[in-house]
RNA sequence: GGCGACGUAGCCAAGUGGCCAAGGCAGGGGUCUGCAAAACCCCGACCGUGGGUUCGAUUCCCACCGUCGCCUCCA
């Protein structure tokens, strides 16, 4: 895999044999989740599905950031204020109301495009305590300081502080280019552990430095070590975060911890919407529900997310979408008839079986889910030209992909098989006309499976083959 | 301005220092078929431009052009 701190593949080694513990930056709920961000999530799913595939246990934490963070970094006193807190006084309710809606919604969507849940999913607000034992910690350490509006991370205390994930040096950087540089930092990049709170806050609690609210960073160190300790496998998130975010959760903890924080970083590229960046902040952002809206089905969007690199990033159009469908619908319609044609009875693949090794191979290169499809692919041809054993073979071969996949193949090919009592009636009726040269009849009971169940019938010289359209509401 | 990523057929996209550069979608032709639908078979690329390294580069290096991102809350 590739790891963005190394900036390099390296093979992939585990703290504890057999397993991996992950980390996976979870979103701001003060708005819908759009595409984009769910492409990420999809990215951390087959991660994760592809080290079960090969038999790792996994230990997938997750977090909710239902604190707002009215500030950046650079400045306490910007003007910025908080998104849940703009949400919820824009909508007159409590901030939680808000963080809880789009939460909500989030794991609906995540549903819908199967994503595995995570193990635990901590919220931010549950975890103010662990977060203010953390920044006590710091303080005794010397790597932080009290100021007048908050308490601050010292980066001259941290050697190679911004530098661990980016070539980039902080100092390299135009500080204040963009915001008024903080008088009450002792270095440009300190960075904001807890801020003491304005009247107008909606969300404040109490600390030892007076009622406030944590900074951003602080909580996914704060409850990452509470669930994957001090140091553990895998981090990821959006590349976004590359930094400061993420920089600054290796200096605040590993500061605290003397230890190694995450032994690999993973950072998954934006998805573009028209070759541009989509953005909760600056608008022009698409939701799941729009994809559904025009007909899609929403593992169309996981079929063209897995289309692509991770790493590279996926330029979301409705063209690549529609393609994405068609394909959807054809493994649907191959894999739905040779599920008729051999009953259902799929046969488990070889260890050394060819398509599954160089499945495993192209998953196991850094996720290469592109390559993987290829393979599906071949198994797909099998599915479709081959006798009835050899059916029942690429059965066996796409069920077990779709392990990592998660295009739901085997539930839909049951799915599709699956009639009720008054269709199969029906269909044998049809045959029965088809025998007897009574077109007519045929053509009527036809029209009939799919204007009362949607079940589209076709005659393939081995009988007759159905199938329920994968497109919604078509 | 600093840093980084990317540029492969109409579209999406994988990949490699040298056998015919994966796969998908769309398109064209064909097979099958009572009709329809599906499926199947066949057809497509001098890998952004210009240099360099090399016996040989799409793949390595440099420059240029173009697109995008980070440097500020964002997956």
């Amino acid at each position: 895999m590739y790891d963005s701190a190394k900036r390099s593949l390296r093979e992939f080694e585990p703290i504890r044999p057999g397993q991996l513990w992950t980390y996976n930056c979870g979103p701001t709920v003060y708005d819908y989740q759009h595409i984009g961000n769910l492409y990420s999530y999809l990215a951390a799913d087959v991660v994760r599905r592809t080290f079960e595939y090969f038999g790792f246990s996994t230990k997938h934490v997750m977090n909710i950031t239902d604190a707002g963070h009215l500030v950046d970094d650079s400045n306490a006193d910007a003007r910025g204020e908080d998104k849940i807190a703009l949400s919820a006084r824009r909508e007159n309710v409590d901030p939680l109301v808000i963080a809880e809606r789009y939460t909500q919604q989030f794991f609906e969507d995540r549903k819908k495009l199967n994503i595995l849940e995570p193990h635990i999913v901590p919220k931010a607000t549950e975890h103010i305590p662990a977060m203010i034992a953390l920044i006590e910690r710091l303080i005794a350490k010397g790597h932080a300081y009290v100021a007048a509006d908050g308490v601050y991370f010292d980066t001259s205390t941290f050697p190679g502080y911004g530098t661990r994930l980016n070539p980039e040096p902080p100092d390299t950087r135009q500080a204040g280019a963009r915001v008024e540089v903080n008088p009450n930092k002792r270095n440009t990049f300190d960075f904001a552990l807890w801020r003491k709170a304005k009247p107008e806050d909606l969300q404040q609690w109490d600390s030892p430095w007076g009622r406030g609210n944590p900074g951003w960073h602080i909580e996914c160190s704060a409850m990452s070590m509470k669930y994957l300790g001090e140091t553990f496998d895998l981090h990821s998130g959006g590349e976004d975060h590359l930094f400061p975010h993420h920089e600054c959760e290796i200096a605040q903890s590993e500061a605290a911890t003397g230890k190694p924080f995450a032994h690999y970083w993973m950072h998954t590229h934006f998805l573009k919407l028209d070759s541009a960046k989509m953005s909760k902040s600056t608008g022009g952002f698409m939701r799941l529900s729009d994809i559904e809206a025009k007909g899609f089905d929403p593992l169309a969007f996981r079929l063209l997310s897995l289309g692509t690199s991770y790493r590279k990033g996926l330029d979301f159009t409705w063209e690549s979408l529609e393609a994405a469908q068609n394909r959807l619908n054809k493994w649907r319609g191959v894999i739905g008839d040779a599920y008729q044609a051999t009953g259902g009875r799929a046969t488990a693949p070889r260890d050394e079986d060819e398509i599954r090794v160089a499945f495993a191979a192209a998953i196991a290169d850094d996720f290469n889910t592109a390559a993987a499809l290829a393979q599906a692919e071949a198994a797909i041809g099998h599915a479709a030209t081959g006798d009835d054993e050899t059916k029942r073979r690429a059965l066996g071969l796409l069920f077990d992909m779709d392990r990592v996949l998660g295009l739901s193949i085997k539930e839909s090919a049951r799915k599709a098989a699956a009639l009720p009592e008054e269709a199969k009636r029906l269909l044998a009726e049809r045959e029965d006309a088809r025998k007897n040269q009574d077109f007519k009849r045929s053509d009527e009971l036809r029209d009939d499976l799919w204007k009362r169940f949607g079940i589209r019938v076709k005659d393939t010289k081995d009988g007759q083959r159905w199938e329920r359209d994968g497109r919604k509401g078509a």
